[in-house]
DNA sequence: ATGAGCTAGCTTTTT
DNA sequence: GCTAGCTCAT
């Protein structure tokens, strides 16, 4: 009974995993060590074995991506068994989902719309502004994220507890006490609000609380060690009645402690939960053992963890390969040669990453790609969601959706231009405060009224009319929203503005715009598309053709390489300066996950480099090894002294640094590069 | 209402 | 050294 087919698949631990359902349960699972093959088969296994309907199952995760690939994976064992996993998603997915529902006792209306980034910072910059605060003095983003720091930690402004040892903080209250008001007014949550509106909702209204803690029987949590204090007691509030919470996660790769989450909700597992049964997966089925033998030797430097040692069966495989340069160019030359000598034959390039500690550094490598013709992707980056252009596009689809959108409002009023400026948009700002309508409605009792500037408002009346008929077009002609977005973009004069201006920008620009109407036919509607983007940040990347993949670390999680490059590891770069600054102790140790994360993500070889001068920040910097470097174990690592200067051994290995000119005018990316100029 | 000119800041960024 | 974001002048 209990062998079905998706248990064969398991070792012995995943098995337990899986099979122990009830009761708290914490899986502490190393890298590579199967945790999304337990997680779906736990859930296949619930509701094959175990007779529990799909919507009685919590699935939690961070990312899209990862709710996206539990989903169809479970689909692929389960087959139509799957249909109503109803709560598998990410956190503000899921808690949205659960707003929506039960908006009215968090004050909001049902249809309320998810701001981003963007428009909070405007939201900020606007209260500063009527509240005489001089944004100089406290940034928005440092505004912003106090605020975030407080909704995570669960507190509406009331609840703030000030810290008195930050001078900010009592300058930042009264904007948040505003800023809150003013979400609840323009019917917007942040994504703070999602969850902190949702454990508000559950905490104060039993009957709504009891619904949903009947309902969840089971709770499975992907990435817990990534869980901040509010979303931790989300879980605990919808597991207090049934209790049987199951737990993923890996202290070992908590990278976002800088984003609020806590490795306390990991380690204090047990203690939450009477009887946590905790499982270890130490068994890796990624790396080679040089590879894990590194990354090991280097996180067991770290003192606070739960401690594991990972296993594998694999072959000891290549040494892990420490490469010293002169520079940062010589860095992306030499990587890039390796790349065309031997790997390029031998391996697809999709298999081959380079993970890097900030993102400006991708620039080196992609100058030198370029250069000899070496294809590339870079994963990260600015968000497609997060460009103008779509915001532009969006602004307008939400403002059609819903009139009281006064964010969308000022991002397109003017925008192509209509001669709408400052003075007019500060009438229209006074008039809707003062009869609090909406910024449109205020725009039509101005054009009435007959109060602006006649250029003002001929751009205006016609923008008006636009919004008006497309609005039209949706509900009463039932347009499609693709369609909505072509003819708004035609009449509106958005494409236009964009092929009048020929550069290669804006060509881009439609080019982006172009794959939004082809992401938007995923959507049945209107309505579930706006849901979708607020919540997403990415569209699926294109994985097609073969491709060197550049990101950071950060980005790099729940990601494995063939080949993994990991370049740039110099003190200040690598552990990061900043991070020792802000964090000391803490945030070295968090530096040292990200190395072990780095480091894991490699299947076959590893490559770890380091250079001795470097173009940053306008200046020639000296720059020496990271410390991480000395915490290689030896034994598995190769060194590559190509020199017979042995005379410091002792302190540490010193490197040829006199590359030849030649040998990097000789590599074969250089020759197919001349070849090329013919 | 657009552009020149100046200044500040420069890590990561699952949603 | 680069660039985003702001101010001030046109």
């Amino acid at each position: 009974m209990i062998n079905s087919d998706y248990l064969k698949k398991l070792n012995s631990a995943q098995k337990e995993a899986v099979i122990n359902t009830d009761g708290p349960i914490l899986v502490v699972a190393g890298a590579g060590s199967g945790k999304t093959r337990v997680l779906t088969s736990k859930i296949a296994h619930l509701i094959k074995n175990k007779k529990v309907f799909p919507n009685q199952i919590l699935s939690v995760t961070f990312t899209n991506k990862a709710a996206k690939e539990m989903h169809s994976r479970v689909s692929l064992m389960l087959k139509s068994e799957a249909v109503g996993l109803t709560w598998l998603g990410t956190f503000h997915s899921i808690c949205a989902k659960l707003l929506r529902k039960h908006a009215k006792a968090a004050g909001l209306n049902s249809n309320f719309t998810i701001i981003d980034y963007d428009d909070q910072s405007r939201l900020i910059k606007n209260i500063c502004k009527s509240e005489n605060i001089d944004s100089k003095k406290i940034s928005p983003k440092f505004i912003l994220s106090t605020i975030d720091k407080w909704k995570n930690n669960g507190w509406y402004p009331k609840e703030v507890k000030i810290n008195r040892k930050d001078i900010f903080e009592k300058i930042i209250l009264p904007i948040y006490e505003v800023y809150q008001k003013k979400l609840l007014d323009l019917n917007v949550c942040d994504f703070g609000d999602l969850i902190l509106h949702s454990v508000n909702i559950l905490e104060k209204n039993k009957d709504i609380r009891e619904i949903y803690i009947n309902n969840f029987k089971y709770i499975l949590v992907d990435e817990y060690q990534d869980t901040n204090f509010i979303q931790s007691k989300w879980l605990n509030i919808l597991a207090s009645k049934h209790k049987n919470i199951c737990c993923v996660g890996d202290d070992d790769q908590s990278i976002y402690s800088w984003r609020g989450a806590e490795i306390k909700n990991f380690l204090d597992f047990d203690k939450i939960y009477e009887n946590t049964k905790i499982i270890r997966l130490e068994e890796n089925y990624r790396s080679t053992q040089n590879i894990l033998s590194v990354a090991s030797n280097l996180i067991s430097k770290n003192e606070n963890r739960v401690g594991k040692t990972l296993r594998t069966n694999s072959i000891d495989g290549e040494l892990v390969k420490l490469n010293c340069y002169r520079n940062g160019k010589d860095e992306a030359i030499g990587l890039s040669d390796e790349i065309e000598k031997s790997i390029k034959t031998r391996y697809s390039l999709n298999n081959v990453a380079i993970l890097v500690r900030a993102i400006f550094q991708t620039r080196e490598f992609e100058e030198r790609f370029l250069k000899i013709g070496l294809p590339y992707r870079i994963i990260g980056g600015t968000k497609f969601y997060e460009r103008a252009e779509i915001k532009d596009c969006i602004g307008y689809l939400r403002l059609i959706y819903q009139e009281k959108d006064d964010l969308a409002f000022e991002r397109i009023v003017n925008n192509p231009k209509r001669s709408i400026g400052d003075t007019t948009m500060k009438q229209i700002h006074e008039y809707s405060k003062k009869n609090s309508t909406s910024l449109y409605e205020a725009s039509h009792k101005l054009i009435e009224n007959n109060k602006l500037k006649p250029k003002a408002k001929i751009g205006l009346s016609s923008f008006l009319n636009f919004v008006k008929k497309w609005r039209a077009d949706l509900s009463i002609k039932k347009i499609n929203h693709i369609k909505l977005l072509q003819i708004i973009l035609d009449e509106s004069g958005y494409s236009m503005m964009l092929k009048n201006k020929k550069d290669l920008e804006n060509e881009n620009r439609l080019e982006n715009i172009k794959e939004l109407l082809s992401a938007m036919k995923e959507f049945d509607n209107l309505e579930s598309f706006l849901e979708h983007v607020s919540l997403a940040t990415s569209i699926d990347q294109d994985w097609d053709g073969q491709k060197i993949n550049l990101m950071t670390m950060h980005a790099s999680k729940g990601l494995e390489f063939d080949i993994v490059f990991l370049p740039g590891w110099e003190e200040g770069l690598f552990p990061h300066q900043k991070s020792l600054e802000e964090k000391g102790e803490k945030g070295l140790e968090e530096e040292r996950r990200l190395a072990y994360v780095g480091i894991t993500r490699a299947k076959k070889i590893a490559y770890i480099s380091f250079s001795m001068n470097r173009f940053y920040q306008g200046d020639w910097i000296d720059s020496i090894a990271s410390r991480f470097i000395e915490e290689l174990p030896e034994k598995f690592i190769e060194k590559n002294i190509v020199s017979e200067d042995n005379e410091n051994q002792d302190s540490d290995f010193e490197f040829n640094q006199d590359f030849e000119i030649e040998e990097s005018t000789r590599s074969p990316g250089w020759i197919r590069y001349q070849k090329r100029l013919k």
